[in-house]
DNA sequence: CACTCAAGGCTAATGACGCTAGCTTTTAGC
DNA sequence: GCTAAAAGCTAGCGTCATTAGCCTTGAGTG
């Protein structure tokens, strides 16, 4: 019996890849195991238990997702920022939707989970670019929270296939980021004290 | 050993009651039936299979949402019935976190699946209060996709804690609506074709 | 008032799955 | 080559969904 070459980011990567395919939810130690060539006891000389590999997974994902909002907004300000960013995030979670799903699953179990570093990243991001639009200090956060709950929730919703029409998805995205963009310039702040 | 008085409704209700207490992800055959003195098998008298439940506590709660949107919007128009309908589904949600979970992780079994009317009824009362907003035709499909988008989002984070600080939560949801309501506001035909 | 029989409850058992224990083999380091 | 930790495997346990088959209840009928 030789050797799988195994190690604890080799398997969430392959756990992670599986979710994509599969679905978090389906998501099995034996599927897993099958799919690295290896029997299931053998995972866990890798990674302490299912929901581990799941947190490692969240992990993953929010890190990817902070890169991937990072590098779509670099050099850009404003509205095109705001656009580059939202699009890359909506790419990201329609090409690694189980990822995504086991993100927004995972709780942070301490301080020093590296879960919280992940999800601050992100937050980071969308906050700079935030910036950009020179708001009131009051709102900014209600803002973060906009944007968070309308990125996640069309990105949830067209995952799981929730929109009927497939045809005009990508117009109703455009579309919604323009709406957001305009209503954000509208609040800047000189215009906002009249 | 006397009869416990259950049907297929009264088991879904208790589901649905418990899925709130504690998740639906954490939903088992064997904790509704502790729930209802009875023994886990005795369950299946009334309904055919876990996912079977899962769906009917799905319809159950979508119907009751469509309920609960359908009545705060009633007798409001424009700016109020937003509001009204906003707050109304952000308020059943979190009274309702597991049922909530049902009624997005369900997926239509066939035409005749008596969740898509159920989730129908919730897009028609949307869609009707979009109309107060006499928006360009083209963008009505946008704004629907846009304000379910929004909602969904906020809600799914908010019942999940993904908000840091919980203090100004209402806050910022009362914000946010007011966003949407503005940008709708100026996207009035006769302004868009400036 | 008995009688019947479907409905609804129960026990026992199966299979899937997460996980642990304990054994064996590989392989890196000396 | 030797050693020992790492990494694989087989067996087995506990939980949970689900099924099979039995027994009691109780509503409707004569």
């Amino acid at each position: 019996m030789p050797r799988a070459g195994l190690g604890p980011a080799s398997v969430t990567e392959a756990a992670a890849a599986l979710v994509d395919e599969i679905g978090f939810d389906n998501l099995s130690m034996g599927l897993l195991a099958e799919r690295l060539g290896v029997k299931t006891p053998s995972l866990y000389k890798h990674v302490a238990s299912q929901a581990e590999l799941a947190h490692r997974i969240a992990v993953l994902a929010m890190t990817e997702l902070a890169d991937a909002i990072r590098d779509a907004t670099q050099g850009r300000a404003g509205s095109d920022a705001l656009a580059a960013g939202a699009h890359a995030m909506r790419r990201y979670v329609l090409e690694h939707p189980g990822r995504y799903a086991a993100g927004n699953a995972a709780r942070p179990t301490g301080p020093d989970d590296p879960l919280v570093p992940a999800v601050g990243r992100v937050l980071a991001s969308w906050t700079a670019m935030l910036h950009g639009y020179r708001l009131n200090p009051d709102q900014e956060i209600h803002a973060l929270r906009m944007l968070r709950s309308i990125l996640h929730g069309f990105a949830t919703l067209e995952a799981i296939g929730s929109f009927q029409i497939n045809a005009d998805i990508d117009d109703s995205f455009t579309w919604m980021i323009g709406f957001i963009d305009q209503g954000l310039k509208a609040k800047l702040p000189n215009l906002a004290h009249a």
